[in-house]
DNA sequence: CCCAAATTACGGGAATACCCGTATTGACCC
DNA sequence: GGGTCAATACGGGTATTCCCGTAATTTGGG
């Protein structure tokens, strides 16, 4: 929205990285310039001689040498000002994860995407703010949220609050052993450590897609 | 940007609500209909009356007989297709969980807010996905976490990522009892019941606010 | 009416975490 | 050079959770 923005492409189809070029260019008062990195080389050149705003990053980039991940994390050390937004073809809940918690990606978007959903995630990435697709945060909810079942999402809920398994047993009166082997049960089902990772995962997700909560 | 939105602002300043209800007439390809409701009653007329898309709500609003949260926490009750967008003076940490993970927001914004982040967070809410003002998420940020230690917060992720206290103290070359004295410390800083819930608050601060993560 | 899934529950021991407090070191600041 | 704070660490006891397994009862479709 203040002073437009310097956006580089990085995607190793031609035809694909072009369109959206295109496409970006058809707003100049947002979108000053747009450039295309095919290679990995090329992006880190890119980046090194024009102060870029925004990466869009295709995640199955350059399959062969280093994945989008590892790009991802390298560019997000060498110019942690860029903002990163990712573009996916199939998402995978993992994936997501790492990009958000642990490399810091800013926006996740799937490749089937309007004008409209690229534009408001460049946007929204651009001012600061986060921007995950919804259809990527429904299937990502889909994916393994689907096999917990209601019992069982109210007692991670009541964890998510602070409450030990014996308060959720007197809360909801069942015996503190039920509440334990629900537990158990949604740890293994969300390939959890312990509980606190698996609240972790809660948290996550239903921040990621807040929709379907609880 | 399918249909044009309907939007309801529940809102006690005259003043205030019509200036907005003005500015996003502006935008008729956007916006088909802007009502306004100045009591906790006229909101639920309101919402039965018409089929609303889109709630902007005063989380200030008529604060003798309900709040703003009550508020909220009925409306989705009873209308829990419609996305609500809560406004905010000065945004308090606790409100901002309680808003979002137990009651279902889909925004937040600040009042002193230009039109742009207006319409943006409309149009993100109205896809399906949930904005949060920068500016808040930085507030909230800075409000506790500044608290926290660096070496405090590399304990917290990594509690984060399922790690217990004994690997963590392995992995980072320290006694159990540093480890546990941190954890201690956090939970106390942040108020906290237990590293369950200290988790589930890092995780939650972490997802709406991602600049600083880490 | 039966089957799969969800919900309930227990035993028993090992492993962990929690809660009190106390305390030393080193860094940085005025 | 004294104050504050981060980071380190311990003792000792209690409370809680975790991990095996097993299994009775609902419940909701087909």
């Amino acid at each position: 929205m203040d002073k437009p923005l310097k956006i580089l492409i990085a995607e190793d189809s031609v035809i694909f990285s072009q369109g959206l070029q295109q496409l970006l260019l058809q707003y100049p008062e947002k979108i000053s310039a747009v450039f295309v990195a095919h290679d990995y080389q090329e992006t880190l050149v890119r980046l090194s001689e024009t102060d870029i705003d925004i990466l869009i990053l295709d995640l199955n980039f350059e399959s062969t040498h280093f994945d989008g991940f590892t790009i991802a994390r390298k560019v997000k050390e060498n110019y942690p000002l860029v903002k990163i937004i990712v573009l996916t073809q199939q998402a995978k809940i993992d994936s997501y994860e790492i990009l958000f918690s642990e490399i810091g990606v800013q926006g996740y978007l799937d490749k089937k995407l309007g004008v409209g959903e690229t534009l408001e995630a460049i946007e929204t990435v651009a001012e600061g703010n986060t921007y995950a697709d919804k259809n990527i945060k429904a299937m990502l909810e889909i994916g393994r949220w689907m096999e917990i079942s209601k019992r069982e999402k109210e007692i991670v809920e009541l964890l998510a609050q602070g409450l030990t398994q014996k308060e959720i047993a007197d809360k909801l009166y069942i015996s503190i052993r039920t509440v334990e082997t629900h537990i158990k049960n949604c740890t293994q089902k969300l390939d959890a450590r312990n509980t606190v990772n698996l609240i972790s995962i809660y948290v996550s997700y239903k921040n990621a897609n807040r929709e379907g909560a609880l």
